[in-house]
This record gives structure tokens, C-alpha cells and sequence, in this order.
RNA sequence: GGCGACGUAGCCAAGUGGAAAGGCAGCGGUCUGCAAAACCGCGAUCACGGGUUCAAAUCCCGUCGUCGCCUCCA
């Protein structure tokens, strides 16, 4: 079977079929370094992870490459506006380059908290002036780009299918539009591939149009091409930037190149907060360490699961709490796998159940199959979930191999796939549930109450579960004796 | 003004021509000393009005509403 994708550049969805048998190419528009992260990013990162790590579940070779820009991204109108890091950097009074350092780090310590994987290159741009130079003298050369003052820009009008993408036509776009007028412009819709940059400008590099520095768009198309060939696969990034950004990135390399630039355009939809638009411009996007204070990571990226990556996601305490709870579901009953898996007898693999597994996992692959539909995805794992509940409380003997089946099939299609970790909670100083000491202590207690309860002292029984309940922690009497756990 | 998306149970959310997935919350029940967890059971004239069809949540037209892009944003 095929992974059929919805292909933006074609409005519909169609069989993925990689240039290269067994190998995918995926370029994903990076975020701009200049600040923490917000849920914004979230969204797309865990989205085009789960993506990549869906397509070498599939057994891919999956090269994943994503920007990190430092350099170019402007604050106003794509080519009038200052430098976003260069702004940044002078009002904090640090060097550009260190205020990208710092919030590289953060970007990376929410992406790694939430599971994502790192990509293969992170590419920045400021490493890649050459190359972009290069595009811009091939776009010179062949008539798509004139020079005005030190700056360049693109040409719109010299290629037809600018606008191919995003399906926006030029003639279409200025009617009740603030447009910042350009006299260097020949047209209101060309975009800058290179701006001259003033002397004492923080970030600047010598050009054969004097010292400037790269446009926003520019870096995309070069890193891209340079790492993955051109064409190659897969193109993603975020809805809101297929006009102006995408749509340059192709127009400017197709027309240096005369070569289609990726196959797939795959282009996640946006965040809302409760219901309305997270801007920076509107001061209300939320980051994600603020999100991290208040929500477990992997409640965080459990919700986002729980959406499709085009369709918009609103950030509700409702929405999460709910997923919080979901999410427990099926960590309860991975945990309760586990716990069985102590003192499970040994046998064989039960033939039943192994045909009943396989089920589980042709379902979900064929919801992800169908543009990685991981909410249908996720419900298969509810239904296991259910059947895996009732077959452990049934008091019937499962065999090492049975659950070890079971447990596997947690970790591939929901631990590998959709990266969740179906650890138990972590709460306040109870650094880890496997603390041995802290394991050791519980023991005393769980059979101090064990005593209690023979005795039928239910006083004392339940003076300790609800001191203990008091703490954070849960005490479960099942057939199999009473566990414990840290409370939500 | 132009372009586009969406409106499915109290909430979140799949399904997009042929008996309305799943989760959260709620209500019964089983289990339990009581709980918790789990399991079983219970809920939708799919925004509204027309139309096409043997058949529409799903296609077409209209209305209302929400949101987005066209300006920085993932």
C-alpha cells in the first residue's frame, strides 16, 4: 500500500512516490531565531516530526533538513523593513550571532522535550552567503533580477508562474491593501533577493552589489537544492507562509534553474487561543516553556497528535485538559502492561491475540498511510487500549510473549511513530516512580495497609491511601495486589 | 476589496455519496470493605434553506456564523 499525501501544489491528494526508491528528501521551512518558541512551532515541528518519523517507520531512508535563519528575515513588507535578529540583537545589546545562539538552544530544548527528532542539518543561512550570491548572479544572468543601489530584487513580471502555489494572481492583490511603495521596485510584488546594507549595519557581507546582506526568501531554495538536489520530495512549512514566502522560493529557483523545484508541497495549518488568531504582532502566542509550566511535554504533543496537521488548532484549557486525560488512558494501560510483565509466566505467543495485534497495526497504518491521519491513528491505539484493559482485569494468564507482543506494538506504532513516551507521570520531588527508595518506602506502606486491611482495621487502611492521596499519589488495589502512582 | 478554509453530541475530533470512529466530561451498572482504575451500557434529524441522486454529513446553489491569508508570524 501507499502513503498518499495532499499535495498543495496540486490541491489534491495523491500517491507520495519518491525520486529515489527508499529514500525521501524533506526540506521544512525552519523558524526565524530571535525569540523563544511559541505553540505555533510546536504545532508544525511535531506535525512534519511525526511525518518524518512516520515515513521511516514505512522503512524510508528519510534525509530531513530544516533552517534555522539567522539572517535576512525582515520585519516589514519582505524587503522594507529592518533585520528581525539585527533589531533584536540591538535592543538586548548582544552580538546577532549571540542572540541566535541563545534562542537556538531554546528552540532545541522545547523540540527535544516534546520528542522531536533533531533534523539531519539544521543549515543557516549566514553559513550560505556564497551560495546564495550565487542563485542571485544566475537570476542576474538570465534576466529574472535587476540591481537598484546595492539591492537586488526579483523580477515577477519575466516569470508567468509566479503565483502557481499559493494560486494568487498579481493583478488580484492590491485592492484594499496597505502597500509600503518601493521607488526601487519596478512592480509592487517583486521581492528582494539582496539589500544593501549601511555602513555599521550589525550583519553584513561583501557582494559584487557591495555589502548587504541575503533576503529572506533566497535561503530556502538555496539550502534546500544544495542538500537535497533539485528536484526533491518533500517541501514543508507553514500555511501562512505560501504567499509571499513559498511562492518565491519556487518562482526564484525555477527561474535561475529551469528545473521544477520539489514534487510534494506539504503545508501544516495554523494555531488559534481559544479561538482567535496567536500573533506576535497581537502579543498573545504562547511559549511553549510557558506551555511546559502548566502541561505535561507529552500532553502537549499528544494534543497536537490528536488534530490533523491541516486542519487549524485551538489552544484551550478544555482542549488540553481533555488530552491530558486521554493521554493518561493510554499510559495506564502501557504501565499496566508493564507491571504484568514482572511476573507474567512463561508461554507462548498467543495465536489469537498476535492476529488481533496485526489487526491494530494495519489499522493504524492505514490511517496514517491516508495524509497521516493521526487522529484516526490515535483511535486505534483506544480501541487496543480497551481490548488490552480488559484482557489483563479478566484474570486469565497472559503469557511473557503475549504481553511482550502487546508492549511492542505500544512502543513501534505509538512510541516510534507518533513519538510518544508512555512513561508515567513525573511529579514534584518524586524525582522517578522506578526510585528504587522511593519504591522501597511505598512497599513498606502498601503492606502496612495490606495488614490494616486484614484486620479490617479500615481506619487505618484508609488513613494511609488518603494521606498518601494528599502527597500526590494514588493507591489501586487490583487482583494482582495494590500498585501505586503519582496522581495527574 | 481579492483569495481560501471551516461549521459533526456539553467540549475536543475522525469520516467527505451507501448503516455517524475515537477521546474528555456526564448518567446507570459490574468489580471493591469503601474507593481508584478498569470493563459493560446510555447520547447526534452532521449550522440553516433549497437542489442533484435510488441514496447526501459527504456533491451543487443560497443564507448565516467562525477563522485564516493578501503586512511580520510556524
Amino acid at each position: 500500500m501507499a502513503i498518499i499525501v495532499y499535495n498543495y501544489l496540486t490541491r489534491r491528494k495523491e500517491e507520495f512516490k519518491p525520486i529515489h526508491e527508499g529514500y525521501v528528501g524533506i526540506y521544512v521551512c525552519g523558524p526565524t531565531i530571535y525569540d523563544h518558541a511559541h505553540i505555533g512551532h510546536a504545532k508544525a515541528y511535531v506535525s512534519f516530526d511525526t511525518i518524518v518519523r512516520y515515513l521511516r517507520f514505512r522503512g524510508y531512508q528519510v534525509r530531513y533538513v530544516q533552517n534555522i535563519t539567522d539572517v535576512g528575515h525582515l520585519t516589514d513588507d519582505a524587503d522594507e523593513g529592518e533585520d528581525k535578529i539585527v533589531k533584536r540583537a540591538q535592543k538586548d545589546r548582544v552580538e546577532p550571532m549571540e542572540l541566535v545562539e541563545t534562542y537556538m538552544r531554546s528552540y532545541f530544548e522545547d523540540m527535544d522535550a516534546l520528542n522531536v527528532v533533531r533534523p539531519n542539518i539544521s543549515p543557516r543561512p549566514s553559513c550560505h552567503i556564497t551560495e546564495q550570491i550565487g542563485l542571485i548572479e544566475l537570476l542576474l544572468e538570465r534576466g529574472h533580477a535587476y540591481e537598484v543601489n546595492g539591492s537586488v530584487y526579483f523580477d515577477v513580471s519575466s516569470w508567468p508562474e509566479y503565483g502557481k502555489l499559493s494560486g494568487r494572481r498579481l493583478e488580484e492583490q492590491e485592492e484594499g491593501v496597505r502597500v509600503a511603495i518601493n521607488p526601487e521596485k519596478k512592480h509592487p510584488a517583486d521581492f528582494a533577493l539582496w539589500k544593501r546594507a549601511e555602513r555599521g549595519h550589525l550583519l553584513r557581507w561583501p557582494s559584487p552589489w557591495g555589502w548587504g546582506y541575503p533576503g529572506w526568501h533566497i535561503e530556502c531554495s538555496v539550502m534546500a537544492t544544495k542538500y537535497l538536489g533539485q528536484p526533491f520530495d518533500i517541501h514543508g512549512g507553514g500555511l501562512e507562509n505560501i504567499f509571499p514566502h513559498n511562492e518565491c522560493e519556487i518562482a526564484q529557483i525555477e527561474a535561475a534553474t529551469g528545473k521544477p523545484f520539489c514534487n510534494y508541497w506539504l503545508l501544516n495549518n495554523m494555531v488559534t487561543v481559544n479561538g482567535v488568531k496567536m500573533g506576535k504582532s497581537l502579543g498573545n502566542a504562547i511559549p511553549i516553556k510557558e506551555m511546559l509550566t502548566r502541561y505535561r511535554p507529552m500532553t502537549l504533543r499528544f494534543f497536537i497528535l490528536s488534530s490533523h496537521y491541516r486542519s487549524p488548532t485551538d489552544f484551550s484549557e478544555a482542549a488540553l485538559d481533555a488530552a491530558d486525560r486521554g493521554l493518561e488512558r493510554l499510559t495506564s494501560a502501557v504501565s499496566l502492561v508493564r507491571a504484568r510483565l514482572q511476573t507474567a509466566p512463561d508461554g507462548d505467543l498467543d495465536a489469537e491475540w498476535a492476529a488481533r495485534l496485526e489487526d491494530y497495526r494495519a489499522r493504524f497504518v492505514e490511517a496514517m498511510d491516508d495524509d497521516f491521519n493521526t487522529p484516526r491513528a490515535i483511535a486505534a491505539l483506544f480501541d487496543l487500549s480497551r481490548e488490552v484493559n480488559a484482557l489483563l482485569n479478566s484474570g486469565q494468564p497472559v503469557s511473557r510473549a503475549t504481553l511482550e507482543a502487546i508492549h511492542d506494538l505500544y512502543q513501534s506504532l505509538g512510541g516510534q511513530a507518533l513519538g510518544l513516551i508512555f512513561d508515567e507521570p513525573v511529579r514534584g520531588d518524586l524525582v522517578s516512580s522506578r526510585d528504587t527508595l522511593v519504591d522501597g518506602l511505598m512497599r513498606i506502606l502498601i503492606d502496612l495497609r495490606h495488614q490494616a486491611r486484614q484486620a479490617r482495621d479500615w481506619a487505618a487502611a484508609d488513613a494511609i491511601r488518603d494521606r498518601l492521596a494528599e502527597l500526590g499519589i494514588v493507591l489501586e488495589d487490583g487482583p494482582e495486589g495494590t500498585r501505586w502512582r503519582p496522581s495527574r
